[in-house]
Order: structure tokens, then C-alpha cells, then sequence
DNA sequence: AATCTTTTTGCAAACGATTGCAAAAGTTGT
DNA sequence: ACAACTTTTGCAATCGTTTGCAAAAAGATT
């Protein structure tokens, strides 16, 4: 293995002027920084990280936190999950960074203390809050660079990008009401803050409608199909003669939900309508296909990367929720 | 932020003697260590795994590569990809690892000057070999520590685990055709070395059953739904009279297969009996609800994440496929 | 009490970079 | 030819540990 000072000496320069012609620093000769830049392409050399990380107290490196729910333990939207962070990881290689993941099953190190503290990463990206987390509010009092994907309160005291969920919501609760439905049960667990969200978007499209609020219409669904499939067969089946629509939190509850009420012989979307939110792979292929709420993911990684290396930069980072677009398919098509 | 050096002043004692006492070193005095570590507790000092890592030339790391299709940009079955990740992120965790990771879309730094040389992980593990890989292959002829998620070809130059896919198959069509279909097709990319196996395993039913191959009956599929559904109205609907039968190389295809053939009227299982290869969590909701072949997740990641630190521990490890197991369900159901 | 072991300790040299500061070299002006 | 700058370089300290080796302390042996 090379090192800055085999470079130097090949290069017949100290080791403080190769440290500067390689990071291109202006104060060095022109020439000697392209001499020592050749040389060091030649011999293939790269800093090695560790030391620089050592001397700079920088560590290029971002920690990536999936929140997993403390009793389900289980993740927002797994599809979902997985294709944020293909785009978070994407965005961290272009600007230089490493990713450092970590999957918290609540009890836990203290992040602060685990990768800023000790350096392991200069910033943090947290998906899904879930309820209300302690320790995400804890770190926003301190000086740790951080997003967080999630609902925003409206006046949070940290950065979050997310989706709006509630106009989402409304959105998919309004369309199943165009497409006649009257009576629309909510499926998902509103104790989760974008769940929650999507909740009162849920509500926003009924009052918009004037149609009643109905606490029996609200079940509170795990993120899971199966989950979705025993409530609906539970809970929604004796209310089935006046039922005629459901929007699902997540496309998983939908589809699970969906199974049984094909199960108990109702036609859908003929009998009831269903829409759901996420558009997973799936979504556009079981039958009926779902209609469903499809989130920027793309948009949202990227979000989460630029606005955590503008708090790095020092800047102050805004939050933002992104648009949603509802995709209206044959489980919502009635008449 | 607290330094060895602090707690070494508190303790009274030197550096040395305070770095070895942490690492509760015989060497020194029973009495002393515990001072130090009681200080060190009390203090909340941790060691600046930076520093350590510059000395020791580790870094307590281990690096998670994805490998992504060249072509379709997908990696296989993303369900299953999130599960292995989160057990290998927890197995980790738990042996005091951190895990960098990164999603390899073809053009790519060379993994052992990135990861190895430069000590920003001290081994490798790779998720989905697709097709034959040069990098691996070169890999292998080097010291890197490291793993791969695949297909074993029985003769591998380095560690393989996964599933017994050819088995696995076969189980999957042999009961298709104990379910009395003769004419069954393969969906499935087998140019990819999993499905390779799962195609053999294919063949290997039909041969055991005296059934004939048919080329017509082979077809390429993506990982996708979407291609599934493709593939089979394109390819598959000319052969329906005949056709009784479909296994797909993931349930994605699978899913997006049985779309098509709803949508074409055809009754599954009646009129033909599908099977796919995944479990993915959708399959037990969807209508009919999936015959799939599940892989030993958990058990897959545990062993990646041993047999890689017996790697670096500098034994050998062997290649290993684990067993899978075929969940019966309604879409091979043919009374 | 002197010598020989065995435990314990600490000194000092790594590990491989970055950077403040001062010195050396090169320019310009007079 | 000398002073006064400006540009370019290198010395040496620093980041926070770990570890080989020798010295100091304690214990055992005669």
C-alpha cells in the first residue's frame, strides 16, 4: 500500500505539499500540484480515509436509521423502504459519502453518542418516525446534523421531508366519493404521524362531501396485509350491507383487506370500492388492480441528501412535503 | 469529548495501562483494570474508533453490496432483499460490526482498493451474483475476506450461501404436476445464476415425470410483474389450450402472470395452475393466493454474516445452500 | 540481604494524513 | 544591489489510539 509520503518522495516534494496538490489547493505551484496529481494517478494512490478522518475529525460518512415500529417491528411500507434508500445511497456515492445503515429495534445506542460523537458519521437520516419519538426530538436540541422522512407537525423543530399525506389521502378518499361511495371505512393505524396524516386527509374528503364521520368506519390496521385481511374479516364484514368503500393507510392493508372480502363473495368495485396508498409493485397487478396513492420517492431521497448536506454547510434546511399523484385503477371503478 | 488521555489522568494511571485495562487486558492488575473501566463507565468514554482503527488497521466494518441487474436496473426480488438486509444489518450489530452500504449499479469502483485497501471495511458481502460476475471471480484470486448471497455452482473459488433453488423448483413442479398439469411453462431469466438453478430444477420435475421439455414453454422474464404479465399474453396465450401450467422463477412474475391470465379469463387453478418462487408477503393475500417456495431468510443472513468472520478470522468456510420450503395455496389447487 | 522471577507499568513509536506557521525562493521596484 | 513583497515550500505538531520493549515493582528463593 502507497502513502502520502511514498507520493512525496517520488514526487520530490514534502508530504505537506502532496497533501495540497492532491486536494488542489491553489498555494501550491501549478505545476508541482499536476506533477504530484500525475504521479499519485500512476501509482493508483488514494488517501486513506481513516487518517484523514483522524486528523479532519470528518468521517464522509452518513449514518441511514430505519425506524422499526416497537410492536409490529416493522417498517413503513417495506417497498417503499427499499426504494428510498437505493435513491439515498445513489445520492450519498455521487456527492462522495458513505452510508452507514442501521436497522433500530428501539432499544438502542444513543445516535449522537454512536456516530457523531465518536465519529462515525457527520450526519443522520431517519426514516420513518413513526410515533412520536423521544429521541428524535431529544437530537434536535443538539447540534447533530439530521432529517428526518416523516409527516411534519407544521412546526417541527428538525428538518422532514415526506410525502403530503393528507392531501393524498383526501384525494383518494374524495375519488372513491365521485365514484359514488357513501359509506368509507379507514383502514390503518393513526397512531403512526404520517398514518395520521393520511387520517385527516381521510376526514377532510368526507366533511368536504358532507358525509357523516363514523368511529366504527375506523380500524386501527398494523401495517401488514394480514392485518388488513383480519380486521376487514372482523371488523368491516358485519358492517357490509351499507359499506361501500375502503381507503387503506398502506396498498399492503388494501390488498389484504381486499382478499377477504372477495373471500365473503363482495364484489369489488362493483359492491364496495377500494383505494390504498404507496403503489407497490404489486399494486397494479392483483385483481382488481388497486387504486392507489403513489409517493415522489425519487424526489424524496434526493430531498433528504441535499437537505442534510446544507445543515453540514451550516445552512438552515426547511421542511417539505412533496406532491403525491393518485393512480385511479379498476378497484375504485365504479360506473 | 473525552480522551483516553482523560480517563488515563483520572485513573492515575498511564495511557497504555488505560487502553489495556478497557480492553480488560490480563496483563494488567485485576484492581487497576476495573478502576479504569469503572472511570472510563462513568465518564460515558468510549474509544474514538477512528484512532483505533488507524492503529490496528481495522475498522470494525463490513461492507453490504447489492449488486443491481446491468440491464433491468432491479435487483432480485426486493422483498426478499430488505428481509436478508435487516437480519445481516441485526447479526452485525450484535458482533459489534457497523455496515456500510452500497448499492452497485455496474460501473463501479474496483470493491477491494475501495473497501479493503483504503480499511473502510474489513470484509465483503455480496448480495445477488446475477450473472457470472468478473469482479467476484477477480476477488476471489485476492485476500478480501468475503461472502456471496447466490447460487453455488459446486465448485466456487469463494463462499457461497443461498438456497437450494434447484430443489426447491423442483419440489415446486412436481407438484404442479401432481396436481395433474403436463403442460407447464417456465418464466424466469436463466441466464441469472439463481434462476439457472430454479430453471434446472424445472427440468428436473418434468424429466422425473416423463414429461417433455419444450422450448416453447421457456420464457425470458425480467424480475418484474410488469414482465410477467407481458411475457405471458404475449408468449403464453397463443399455447393456452394446452397450457395447464405455470411456474415462475419469483412471485412477482408470477403475480403479474396470473393478472394476465384473469384478465384473459382463464381460471386459476382450474384451468391452469400457477407457483412462483419467493414468498413475498403479498402472495398469501393475493386471489388466489400464491403456491410459492419460501427461502430460510433469516438463517441465510446468520450464515453470510458467521461464515464471513470466520473468513477474517482466517479459517475456511464452506459454501452452503439452505433448505426452502413449498407453501401450498390456492393457485396450484386443482382438486 | 542479595539474586532471580514474575507481575505491572509506562515510554515512545507507530498508524497516515492535514495544517499553522515560519522559512526559502522568486518578483518587483527603486 | 538591496529592500519589500508575493508565491511556494517544508517543519513539526496534531488527531486518539495501540503495542513492543524495557524499566520498575513486587514476590520468591537461597
Amino acid at each position: 500500500m502507497m502513502t502520502l509520503a511514498d507520493i512525496a518522495a517520488l514526487a520530490e516534494v514534502s508530504e505537506s505539499t502532496a497533501s495540497r496538490a492532491l486536494r488542489d489547493n491553489p498555494v501550491v505551484n501549478k505545476e508541482t500540484r499536476l506533477k504530484v496529481q500525475q504521479i499519485a494517478q500512476q501509482y493508483q494512490f488514494n488517501v486513506n480515509p481513516t487518517a484523514r478522518s483522524l486528523r479532519t475529525q470528518k468521517s464522509y460518512t452518513i449514518a441511514v436509521i430505519i425506524l422499526f415500529d416497537a410492536k409490529s417491528q416493522q417498517a413503513i411500507s417495506d417497498p417503499f423502504l427499499l426504494e428510498i434508500l437505493g435513491v439515498i445511497a445513489d445520492e450519498l456515492t455521487h456527492k462522495g459519502y458513505d452510508m452507514l445503515l442501521s436497522t433500530s429495534k428501539t432499544k438502542d445506542k444513543d445516535w449522537k453518542t454512536y456516530y457523531i460523537d465518536a465519529k462515525r458519521a457527520d450526519g443522520l437520516i431517519i426514516i420513518g418516525q413513526g410515533e412520536h419519538d423521544q429521541r428524535i426530538e431529544q437530537l434536535s436540541h443538539s447540534k447533530v446534523p439530521f432529517v428526518v422522512w416523516g409527516a411534519s407537525s407544521g412546526h417541527d423543530s428538525f428538518t422532514v421531508v415526506g410525502s403530503q399525506n393528507r392531501s393524498g389521502a383526501e384525494a383518494a378518499v374524495s375519488h372513491l366519493i365521485a365514484q359514488g361511495c357513501t359509506h368509507i371505512a379507514f383502514l390503518g393505524d393513526y397512531r403512526h404521524n404520517e398514518i395520521e396524516q393520511r387520517y385527516l386527509g381521510y376526514q377532510d374528503a368526507l366533511q368536504k362531501a358532507g358525509l357523516a364521520l363514523n368511529a366504527d368506519y375506523e380500524l386501527i390496521t398494523d401495517f401488514t396485509a394480514q392485518d388488513g385481511y383480519l380486521k376487514t374479516q372482523q371488523q368491516l364484514f358485519p358492517l357490509l350491507p351499507e359499506l361501500d368503500g375502503i381507503f387503506a393507510a398502506s396498498d399492503a392493508i388494501a390488498l389484504g383487506a381486499m382478499k377477504a372480502l372477495q373471500e365473503h363473495g363482495v364484489q369489488v368495485p362493483q359492491q364496495l370500492a377500494v383505494a390504498g396508498f404507496d403503489d407497490i409493485a404489486m399494486s397494479a397487478y392483483c385483481s382488481p388492480a388497486l387504486t392507489t396513492v403513489k409517493q415522489d420517492t425519487i424526489n424524496g431521497g434526493k430531498l433528504l441528501v441535499s437537505k442534510l448536506l446544507q445543515q453540514m454547510d451550516g445552512e438552515q434546511a426547511e421542511s417539505e412535503l412533496l406532491p403525491v399523484r393518485l393512480l385511479t385503477r379498476q378497484s375504485s371503478a365504479r360506473g
